[in-house]
DNA sequence: TAAAAAACTGAATGATAATTCTAAAAATAT
DNA sequence: ATATTTTTAGAATTATCATTCAGTTTTTTA
């Protein structure tokens, strides 16, 4: 990606993040660029476009991230810990990334589907996860499903916590929080 | 609030509930609703009013479930499994105005502002209930901004179990799935 | 250095969608 | 039954915005 394709990508990002996806017009975006509509569209098909390259991130971020982090443990709590600790890395360190696929969540739109799919096989990989751990008796009975969702679901705890809180949160504290409430129920004692 | 007015309200509400506000034209709600666009118009001053009425029930709905579950209880332990019930209940029983309210979350524009507002609130009562339970001495001591982000987070982590899980879930199971693992953690031994 | 390719420009186009407005129909009151 | 108010209709208006395009400038290549 060349410097000027790069910026307008980026540019875009920070936009989408901070005002959605609907609300930032290609005329916004070039105007902070500081380049023509038609050399936006010289880079990227069309607005949706733009929008296809930063899922690729998304799913990189997230995918890899499990990927890596869990198969450097053999005990499966200590898998999920460091999901849960990279997690709110992720958050941390790619904001806009995360409150874009967050916030195109939700439609029926090609966009929102690619989020949702996006969430959903996230999802699916704790899941599975979560269910080889309860088979290998490392962690508590229950539902997987429910589990890898509550999960999930400290992604939107710790965006919001941030937007709540304001610039640096403490990661390790905030991770430890969730050790303490969430983590310490999967473990059999 | 008269027949044809509620109507489209509650027309309105499913479509953005489903599709996202912006995609949602108001053509597509009158046409649904089989009307024509004056007679929206004659009872809304603007789509924008449409979703104010939306943001009021959801006001209603989180803030007074809020002080009527949490009254109940003189424990606070109990108090927060009343919050965390009845959250499940309420993303169960009216799954479109939260799904809108979580969509409507991002960006700048008025509705999102309130949207914004809502959410804000909503944490900021949990945050003084689990404040005051460690300052009894009733919760385990940690960071309230945290746990409380933490108990909003499961409204996400709920929903998109309901999206995932198709139509109906077992409320109980899963209330029992967060008791065990989250609140689990906040009881003092 | 000249030709070819890549990058950029911004006005014009076309589509969509919110909102307005004038008039007609229905409901209600007198 | 007639007058008045409320409600509905849908065409016209206006604004916004993504996208296209014909041409210009810059960069690369031979």
């Amino acid at each position: 990606m060349n410097k000027t394709k790069r910026k307008i990508f980026e540019t875009s990002m920070k936009l989408f993040a901070e005002k959605g996806y609907d609300a930032t017009s290609v005329e916004e975006i070039t105007a902070t660029v500081g380049v023509a509509k038609g050399t936006l569209y010289y880079h990227f098909a069309s607005k949706e476009e733009i929008f296809n390259f930063l899922i690729e991130e998304g799913i990189k971020l997230l995918q890899n991230s499990i990927d890596i982090k869990t198969a450097k443990h053999k005990n499966y709590i200590d898998k999920l810990k460091a999901i849960v600790l990279i997690q709110i890395k992720i958050v941390a360190k790619y904001e806009d990334i995360i409150t874009i696929i967050l916030s195109q969540f939700w439609g029926k739109e090609e966009r929102n589907k690619k989020c949702q799919s996006l969430v959903y096989e996230y999802i699916g990989q704790i899941e599975k996860i979560v269910q080889e751990g309860i088979e290998k008796g490392e962690i508590k009975k229950g539902d997987p499903r429910a589990i890898a969702s509550e999960i999930y679901g400290l992604i939107c705890s710790t965006l919001v916590y941030k937007k709540r809180e304001t610039p640096n949160m403490d990661i390790m504290k905030l991770y430890h929080e969730y050790e303490n409430t969430l983590i310490k129920g999967l473990k059999i004692k």
